[in-house]
DNA sequence: TGTATAATTTGACATTTCAATAACTATTGA
DNA sequence: TCAATAGTTATTGAAATGTCAAATTATACA
């Protein structure tokens, strides 16, 4: 997921992976907690191992979230070059050409007044 | 979908709407060409009707569009409000309390310089 | 070395999703 | 009223998705 813009079909990975209950809950919980180990997020979410890491490579393989090891432990964390790129992708080919449209969500975040 | 802020089952609602190639194109063929009849739809997309319907359904379901009936026809729209709240939730949901990284996607469509 | 811990992988199973055909409903207009 | 058109609604079967328990790999540490 490095290139710039996204392909439909990465497009559709990256919605794909964000379009489950529990997924967005991982999303959500290293999004508020920061980078994590696989089972503080399972502590914190009440899942169990397996299925966890069913959702962590769903995740990881959509690109939204990276993982390293550290000891026997495997840390993650969003990716949030990559969740721009879905945003940026839903911005311009779901508004493209009609600005104004969609200009509302982007309001409470802008900074320059 | 009249309310501001989404749940996170309508979240994942509006999510899975899109997680679909076939309605992800249905949806950019409905933002580039404005509202159109089922019909059009279906000999723009080259879908038969029936699996149309199914997937309009799907996006109607998850209020991402809204439908009227014309004659025989049905004509099919974007909720632009909806898509909104929809991307307004990912920015809030995924990104808050962290102003800053979720910043990039936005500069694209920012009108202020 | 042996044991416990952290996580992934595998396999079985149920559920959901999707596509395609055929049947049905509603509307138009000859 | 009858036939054609526009869409939706069953129905079927195939493929993908999600959950859980058990087995496996890798690391730490007594």
């Amino acid at each position: 997921m490095t290139d710039g813009a996204l392909t439909t079909s990465q497009a559709v990975g990256a919605l794909s992976a964000l379009a489950n209950e529990m997924r967005l809950d991982i999303f959500r919980a290293l999004v508020s907690g920061g980078a994590m180990a696989a089972g503080e997020l399972a502590a914190r979410l009440g899942v169990g191992p397996s299925t966890l890491s069913f959702h962590l490579k769903d995740l990881r393989h959509a690109g939204l979230v990276t993982s390293r090891k550290d000891g026997r432990r495997v840390i993650y964390a969003i990716d949030f070059d990559a969740f721009n790129t879905m945003l940026a992708f839903l911005i311009d080919e779901c508004c493209g050409g009609r600005p104004g449209l969609c200009l509302d969500a982007f309001k409470p975040v802008k900074t320059c007044a």
